[in-house]
DNA sequence: ATAATATGTTGCATAAACATACAATTCGAT
DNA sequence: ATCGAATTGTATGTTTATGCAACATATTAT
């Protein structure tokens, strides 16, 4: 699949090549003229005015109506910005979680334009029950014509892929060895491509594509809730590593406040964070309640959520050695503590490394609703404008 | 520099695209027919023929004599197996450290031509000295016609890069914000391409390049002497990190034997680790005599290379659950000790991670010479496999 | 010897980009 | 208000590299 040797290019697929860069610098940049395509791309001008002009024909691209014009404070003709046509193709993302299972449905400009949650008993589920009630979810929530403009489905599961899109182990559904992509394929009504991924590789994708400003640098993002998920994003495309595990932070060693070494997740978890709490405090709290306590300055609160800041810190230091990211995004619901902590998290980090290092970037994101979904739809979203499908589709070329 | 953005194909560039394509698959595979090629790179027969044709006309192509013959077990005419001229081209990888200084000059094949190591006092001397005595050095080790045919010259040094190529911090030689690349290039008396980079880095590219199979998947690669470094390589190409220093798998927090976190290089050095053997038995011992030691059996010896054995495989655990490789090399000086701790460390790995998790393969490999000027060698090679300068110069787009 | 098979080369058609020129449209200065 | 400068979008012709099809060539199998 992965060809690493660099494929030559046809006449042909020049055009192809350009009408994906078009597409992508549309995607990233929202509306450009035909010159500014022109310069960014380092073509003519003439050739940006004719790759639109097929673009438009497919209905991919329009020129935008002059609403905002006025902004011309340069001489010369102003240019007509030309914007993508969101309802043109749409992507479908799929989560199937352990508790629940959401879709997500974007269009070509990456905005959501329908998604459903619905629960779901993932861990007593066959994996063929799962997809034909993943398929089942689809057709309620995305209309037949829209559906027909399908251009990928992608199914987001908490389970360790093999790399060629095919599920490993899922422990906490209990799957093994199975071809999920397949079998929802299978089932759809529609010939539509369809890919299967980790659940937080999809989350890492979606809470990086935010459309604006292009991709770059490197990215680690943890998906803090029961377990702690984590991915990897590379100028904007997933890290996969050799057995497409790469990201696992969860499953770093990490001194524990007893000076124990366990997985991170056994110690930053929502459950394990809870259970402490308890502990100290009695009762049974949840997650908003530690936050309020945290927030209310309650010794106890701040004692866990000391030490799960130095856990993290410990954690996240010893992955910036490894990949040396600029940004670490933090994500889940566990995330909502990292606020408060900030201060503890970043000193901690600090005093763990040589000064030498500089500490990345650390923000929290909140996608509502399935971000696993919604990084599913946008996975498939950016396998369209990178190498496509259908337009690539004729590339049957007689070597026989 | 990046790009990220897909940047376009013009007619022209097909070309240069296709004769690279061509360059990296007869570098990879050694050699091939013009039919292979075809294949391979997906264009037609006769297409192949003519990138052939230029290629062969600029020297960088030869059809091999037929001297290998025979093999023709498949009915139909045998194709004219064709290689690349080694001598058409070089590449100069020098490589500036803290007691030495060394040169490789690497032909277009990636044969080492001509290396020398030299002793150069690096801690105490200025910048421009060391980059004039890198530069005489090198002008005496490869003679001015082979110079003449150079097309990139690569410095390796044990710092920290901020990505544009300059020298951000180098504490082993004293340098701080440098643009070492820049000074080489002034005082070589030619026109090539010249870029700096980290040992490690250059180090890991050098150990992966061996030419055959074409290079896929993730493999970490560490080095190991008085400090550890590290390199990343992913599907052939360097994984920097987002300022540069992604890999610094020496800085990891590992637990030492008495529960102390210390950083990777902090136990398992070569200063340190001899100075624990030293301790219980004595002496003034070398790596060579704790070698033998281990080997015999000594009691002593044993237990120091136990404590190794498991900081190094607690290193390589958490660097495993980051990136995921598929290949771990290890080299440096230090490495010989893994040959016979092999099984103790891939027990330790074992019992330290989830059982879903796959071990990557881990082998030692033994560069002669100076492996970082070496790999530098190999990185400017490689980045004339990939979009060039030469060939590329004539970018000069009129935009404005 | 003949058929089958694969390779390398040649002539022609096509696709796409480039260079150039030109009309259109706006801003700034007179 | 008018003119010049600047910038955009389009239309012209040219260049380049590929694909396609045919053919001569070289080897194995029958």
């Amino acid at each position: 699949m992965n060809d690493a040797l660099q494929t030559a290019s046809s006449p042909r697929r020049i055009r192809q090549r350009n009408e994906i860069a078009v597409l992508q610098a549309l995607h990233h940049f929202g509306s450009l003229t035909r010159a500014d395509l022109a310069r960014r791309l380092r073509v003519n001008r003439s050739s940006s005015g004719h790759i639109i002009e097929a673009l438009a024909g497919d209905g991919l691209v329009r020129e935008v109506e002059s609403a905002g014009r006025g902004t011309a404070n340069r001489a010369g003709r102003p240019g007509v910005h030309l914007e993508l046509v969101p309802d043109a193709l749409g992507f479908v993302g799929i989560e199937i979680g352990v508790e629940h299972m959401g879709v997500v449905e974007i269009d070509l400009a990456a905005n959501v334009v329908a998604s459903e949650i619905r629960p779901f008993a993932g861990a007593s589920s066959d994996v063929s029950v799962a997809a034909s009630e993943a398929v089942r979810l689809v057709l309620d929530v995305v209309p037949p014509e829209r559906l027909r403009r399908c251009e990928g489905v992608g199914v987001a599961t908490p389970s360790q892929m093999d790399g060629q899109g095919r599920v490993r182990l899922a422990p906490l559904l209990g799957w093994r060895e199975v071809d999920l992509a397949d079998l929802v394929r299978a089932q759809l009504p529609v010939r539509v491509p369809v890919l299967a991924d980790n659940d937080a590789n999809a989350f890492a994708i979606g809470a990086t594509y935010h459309g604006q400003e292009p991709p770059s640098g490197v990215t680690l993002f943890l998906v803090m809730e029961s377990g702690v998920g984590g991915g990897i994003v590379f100028d904007g495309k997933l890290f996969r590593g050799g057995n497409g595990v790469a990201g696992e932070v969860g499953h770093l060693l990490v001194p524990d406040a007893d000076g124990e070494y366990r997985a991170l997740e056994r110690i930053v978890g929502l459950e394990v964070l809870l259970d402490r709490y308890r502990r100290l405090a009695g009762g049974n709290p949840l997650l908003s309640d530690l936050l309020s306590d945290v927030a209310a300055g309650k010794r106890a609160a701040l004692g866990v959520a000391r030490d799960w800041a130095r856990a993290l810190a410990f954690g996240l230091a010893q992955a910036c050695r490894i990949i040396d990211p600029d940004r670490i995004v933090l994500g889940g619901s566990v995330a909502a503590l990292y606020a408060p902590m900030a201060g503890h998290v970043v000193d901690a980090m600090a005093a763990l490394q040589d000064s030498a290092f500089l500490l990345p970037e650390i923000v929290v994101t909140e996608l509502e609703g399935s971000g696993p979904a919604f990084g599913a739809a946008c996975m498939m979203h950016q396998r369209y404008l990178s190498l496509e499908s259908q337009r690539l589709s004729e590339t049957a070329d007689g070597d026989g």
